[in-house]
DNA sequence: ATGACTGCAAACGATTTGCAGAATC
DNA sequence: GATTCTGCAAATCGTTTGCAGTCAT
């Protein structure tokens, strides 16, 4: 509901305007980040008339206020509605998916003291249709390796 | 040493050219990651001659044969050489360490099927240096959190 | 009515590309 | 000697900034 989102802006001290609720309520819609790009052409072609910068400002202020994280994604930036509380998040490289996930059961010894923020790597559904890297095809150890 | 620089960019059907082996050589040297125009920098004022063009063509040669992994650092890309093998990187943004770690270790029920290539976070003598963000000052839970 | 928000166009930094000359194999 | 590599300058991409007009409070 707007009046939700308008409250909650409002509470952090800036204006609860058509722009920012646009863009706020939009990403409510996303299950996936989107970037500055995609939610300018989206809005747009929704018939919204909102400016690319606008969106890139609007961004900047809902992930100060930790309504939205942003993710790097290739050579830019994807956002996405975000809980607050302490928790990480588990990107995907091949389809972008991000799972929250909490962090306290991420930490053996091996990171000790280090406070885990963002996971990228690649899930199974998007490792099932990798390239066929079998051991014995490619360069793997055996051909060259010194 | 050079001609073992030199074998392993022969190995892999690259030229072993000059300019390669002085990245090569230049990374090498380094702990941590990178960016091209550090590279860039570093080699001009050691004396040797290479374009910023050519820096970003090796390191992206150097990357595909798997010899330097790239890290996202801000708004830049940062490169480091590379242990082969199954392994991921501990990446701290604050000072930019990176640390290689085994992924196996890191693999709770809370990631299953998920193949872990990076992590990003603080590590822990950064953690010390952060600002003093105690509970009960600043927007922290419980001031209208929906 | 005031001050913050918005949009356009230009600026910006990092990276890539076209093409002529120089190196390697 | 053919092919690949190299460098410069220009182009490109995502993002930021300057400034005048518009909106929310």
């Amino acid at each position: 509901m707007d009046h939700q989102d308008a409250r909650e802006l409002r509470s952090r001290g800036m204006a609860a305007t058509g722009r920012r609720l646009l863009v706020l309520r939009f990403l409510r819609l996303q299950r996936e980040p989107r970037s500055a790009a995609e939610i300018h052409a989206c809005l747009r072609s929704h018939g919204d008339h909102i400016g690319l910068t606008t969106v890139y400002r609007t961004l900047a202020i809902l992930v100060r206020a930790d309504l939205v994280h942003a993710f790097k994604r290739n050579g830019e930036t994807a956002y996405r509605i975000c809980n607050r509380g302490r928790h990480c998040h588990l990107v995907c490289r091949g389809c972008g998916a991000v799972t929250e996930i909490v962090a306290s059961g991420l930490e053996p010894a091996s990171t000790a003291g280090f406070r885990i923020e963002e996971i990228y790597g690649t899930c199974s559904a998007c490792l099932e249709s990798e390239p066929p890297v079998r051991p014995g095809t490619g360069p793997g150890p055996g051909s060259s390796a010194g």
